[in-house]
RNA sequence: CGGGGUGUAGCGCAGUCUGGCUAGCGUGCUAUCUUGGGGUGAUAGAGGUCGCAGGUUCAAGUCCUGUCACUCCGACCA
């Protein structure tokens, strides 16, 4: 290609609202162009080349796992998530509108329900089965607060694919196959990852794995050990039981007077005891469907604290808000003097299965300025679930080694999912016996635009993009330096035809601009390495340069198409 | 959702407080000349519903009311 007829707009400023790498040098090298701001892009021709390259990575992997590739209706008919019963879960994200009839339509964040009416209509028996479709479409999530560029857009590119399976041993057969290849496709794209153990979130199901890529401008926390593979994401990570060093303050039961003594700080030091040995009860309002909501109390060890993703997931409610003093008023609770022990009605409990075995706790007495002492939950019947979030320092649960935060982008996550979506949909099949059943499922995703940003954020200096291998616009770029100077004209077109023929994709720098702007662009656009003619030709020699560490080495001019070849393979 | 901020040329901004002639600056763009290894210099140009709607006024980018959009920060503790 010849940069003169290529739509690069390249720019020297920085665009106001963008702070992450690979935010700034995507709109800075031309890659792609904000639409109105609000989570929307365009990709310009070099976007949607770099994208393409990492979808045919995607695909090829995918087909060789011996996956099928589908295309699915863009505008999904509200009935069909009606009839899954997400229409009313999926909140504010999904994009719900009228069509002229008045009928409901949805554009959809991901591609469950339509997948399975796809199977549903065309397969009816275990001899159909397994099966593996996916898809790589334009998926629209309305996001509350669209940031980062393609980090977390509003519209974007993922592949969503599902598996169909006569039963439970052959989905997670492939849900590891899955893994492997998307191992395999992550590796080829020249990505430093983890795979972590995940929440299923809205998708739902159980065994969940998320695919990170590792950055510090991740927007997720993840929890990993460095002495065995254990990792996972904060919101579903889990330690190993935390013993405390102190002594428990031994005390019969009592209500005790306490005045000003609403955090768990302040408790600490009025009894002179360990956080471990206070209950600290955090206060939620969870949302469920058709507008319901209920107060619940979330208690765990003072020493902790809470996961929300667990908490929410642990009383199956589609959301946790945060609820004022007033409104806990109304129910009959105290901020500050909260228990688990006496509750007013209407009000659940949810307990951290670490409380289980607690004796000695003081709690709060759900009446201002009193807390209780010497409770014990030994025996006690209620509802346990794991509420606690991981810390860093805390131990792994594989090796019991400290385990550490770091930051991570979600570029992938696979589902076990079991019946959830075919029972309520009925994608059912004829077993050997003639008995008919609900499939069994898996699903996986990527996050094709997302990983554009991530192989940034992870590729760069402080001069621009440095594309991986696989991922790059293109193969080579030769850079005539000054286009007046015959020689140097007559070498880049003879050495970019003849590049052309070996098969390369290469970008021949043949505009009319200074030294200059031409590697600065070449700088910023990251083509993994280069050619540079210029004043050196008059003594034979050519420059051949490495975008990583931007390392140049002086050849001569009649053997640069042999180094040339002899590098970039 | 809660709280700030901003809408003026492709992009970045000034002008608004204190209303006044033809709305400016930087960059980018076009043309010619110049320069030719790190965004060269000069001259001449093209480019605007001042977010939208209504109001006050002889006169509104500027004042008033409404509205829309974008953007930043936060979502902890009980």
């Amino acid at each position: 290609m010849r940069f003169s007829r290529l739509l690069i707009p390249t720019t020297k400023e920085t665009p106001n609202d963008a702070t992450l790498a690979s935010h700034i040098y995507l709109i800075r090298g031309g890659f792609i162009q904000s639409v109105g701001g609000s989570g929307l892009y365009n990709f310009l021709p070099l976007g949607k080349k770099v994208l393409d390259k990492v979808r045919a990575v995607v695909k090829d992997e995918l087909d060789q796992a011996g996956c099928q590739e589908v295309s699915l209706s863009f505008v999904t008919p509200a009935s069909l998530w009606q009839e899954s019963g997400r229409f009313e879960k999926y909140g504010k994200e999904l994009l719900r509108f009228k069509d002229r009839k008045n009928n409901d339509f949805i554009l959809g964040p991901t591609h469950e329900e339509m997948m399975v009416n796809l199977v549903r209509q065309s397969v009816k028996s275990y001899k159909q089965l397994p099966l593996n479709l996916y898809q790589i479409n334009l998926k629209f999530r309305d996001e509350i607060r669209p940031r980062f560029g393609l980090m977390r857009g509003r519209e974007f590119l993922m592949k969503d694919g599902y598996s169909f399976h006569a039963s439970q041993e052959d989905m997670q057969r492939e849900f590891a196959l899955m893994e492997e290849t998307y191992k395999k496709i992550f590796t080829r794209l020249g990505l430093e990852f983890r795979v972590v153990e995940a929440d299923s979130g809205a998708i739902g199901g159980s065994g969940s794995k998320e695919f990170m890529v590792l950055a510090d401008s991740g927007e997720d926390t993840i929890v990993v050990c460095d002495s065995c593979e254990y990792g996972a994401n904060i919101e579903a990570a889990v330690r190993k039981e935390k013993a405390c060093e102190s002594e428990a303050p031994e005390a019969v039961f009592a209500k005790f007077h306490t005045p000003a003594t609403e955090t768990i700080e302040e408790l600490s030091k009025f009894f002179h005891v360990d956080p471990y040995y206070l209950v600290k009860t955090v206060a939620k309002k969870a949302l469920f469907d058709e507008g319901e909501t209920k107060v619940i109390l979330f208690a765990l060890r003072g020493s902790d604290e809470l996961q929300e993703v667990k908490a929410c997931n642990a009383v199956n409610a589609n959301d946790l808000v945060d609820i004022s003093e007033e409104e806990l008023a109304e129910v009959g609770l105290v901020a500050g003097y909260m228990g688990p022990t006496v509750v007013p009605e209407g009000v659940s409990i949810v307990l951290d299965n670490t409380l289980k075995e607690a004796s000695s706790m003081i709690c709060g007495a759900n009446e201002k300025d009193y807390h209780l002492i010497g409770n014990s939950f030994i025996g006690v019947e209620a509802d346990y679930h794991d509420l606690v979030a991981v810390q860093e320092g805390d131990l792994c649960p594989c090796c019991g080694e400290p385990m550490r935060y770091t930051k991570g982008i979600e570029a992938g996550h696979i589902f076990q999912l079991g019946t959830q979506y075919s029972e309520p949909l009925g994608a059912n099949f004829l077993d050997e016996n003639g008995k008919s059943q609900p499939m069994v499922m898996g699903t996986y995703g990527i996050g094709v635009s997302r990983l554009l940003a991530a192989i940034i954020e992870q590729n760069h200096d402080d001069k621009g993009c440095i594309w991986t291998k696989e991922s790059a616009p293109f193969d080579l770029q030769v850079i005539i330096s000054n286009i007046k100077d015959d020689e140097q004209v007559a070498l880049g077109e003879k050495l970019y035809e003849g590049l052309k023929a070996k098969g390369l994709d290469v970008l021949l720098d043949d505009r009319k601009e200074r030294f200059g702007p031409k590697i600065k662009d070449y700088e910023l656009l990251g083509v993994p390495q280069a050619v540079i003619i210029g004043k050196k030709l008059q003594d034979g020699l050519v420059e051949f340069v490495s975008r990583e560490g931007l390392v140049k080495e002086e050849v001569s001019a009649d053997t640069i198409l042999d180094v040339v070849m002899q590098k970039v393979n």
